[in-house]
DNA sequence: CTAATTTGCCTAAAGGCTTTAGGCAACTGA
DNA sequence: TCAGTTGCCTAAAGCCTTTAGGCAAATTAG
């Protein structure tokens, strides 16, 4: 019988595929076999189990995540860093809503820790830097940052926002404008 | 043989307790069929389908998330209507998580447009007549704090705050604070 | 270039959740 | 009390996960 050359990283990659096509919550072992066109029991040598491959697709798009914000903030600084930071985000959400969704997948701490999400969290602070707050503010403005562009697009990406004419990239550059003029503005307190 | 008296309400309520015990999607009708002591195939005359059962959940879940905030809202204005809004919201996630996951249960169009979602929505806006903002920002300021909220919550309870040492409520008080600042100051553009 | 070893995919099988069909017993109301 | 409705049950099929054990293909060693 011929081989299917599979390897943990081409499961990784087409579950990221599937995610995008099916949502993240339906991918299942089941269907990679499918599409490998190979026995379901075959995949579990390339993956622990359901958990390991859904960590794994997770990882993934936190990579490719911090990838283009890594490029989208080279040679930039204060708004211009924000507005290009955020749209990094809501542009990788609508094209790989899968992959978004996995980027979302709650990570034992171990792993959250080794993840591209810090290099994330990293990048939020270093656009920070750009407004000067001393800490603990800087670490507000952190969450809060995460907080609306994570909640924002998991609103639009839901569907929540189809129910008014107003346009989602309106209200999403209006938002950017405003915590721009937040941030510069905050004096503490 | 004795019956059990299971009634569709009883299952919801019974669904949205699992949900908070155990996650809102882990909730199951065989679990559920467990905790009935009746067999699984029995609750298909009280629930359509697995689909059925969260959608009612995540109606109760947006139907008690509406009656808090509108007694929290009650006999405010301003910045104290927005920080009880807020709080409700943040109380009701630590104290229910499966049920405040439930609320973000995405709805068909016609089912979410019957929820107390609706309710919801009419509350930011009533918030937002105390900051005057002419639309389409008030649709704008809608989507930030819906997304605020939402998104910092949903963090929050994913354990994305752990490795920092800075008190998530602290952050929390200093956000709303920050919305109500921007709020307040925002002149158009 | 074989022979030994590793490794990839397979069959088999058990366990869990969902959902439908059909049946009988327990309530309900006339 | 008797007919009708309703609630819970058994049976069964379909799909997903995960483990165990086996054979053959690929790789490494002699």
């Amino acid at each position: 019988m011929a081989r299917a050359g599979i390897t943990t990283e081409r499961l990784t990659r087409a579950g990221a595929e599937l995610a995008d096509e099916v949502g993240f919550d339906q991918v299942t072992v089941s269907e990679l076999a499918r599409r490998f066109d190979v026995k379901v029991a075959s995949l579990y040598s390339h993956v622990k189990n359901s958990h390991d491959l859904k960590t794994r697709i997770a990882l993934l798009a936190l990579e490719e995540l911090a990838d283009r914000a890594t490029a989208a903030l080279a040679g930039r600084s204060g708004k211009d860093a924000l507005a290009a930071f955020a749209d990094t985000y809501r542009d990788y959400a609508r094209q790989h809503p899968g992959r978004y969704a996995a980027a979302q997948f709650r990570l034992d701490p171990g792993t959250a820790a080794a993840s591209a999400g810090v290099r994330q969290a990293g990048m939020t602070r270093a656009i920070l830097r750009g407004y000067d707050l001393a800490e603990p503010d800087q670490t507000h403005a952190v969450r809060m940052l995460g907080g609306v562009i994570h909640g924002y697009l998991s609103l639009e990406l839901g569907g929540g926002f189809s129910h008014t004419a107003v346009d989602p990239q309106e209200s999403w550059d209006w938002i950017v404008d405003a915590l721009d003029t937040l941030l510069r503005t905050w004096t503490g307190r």
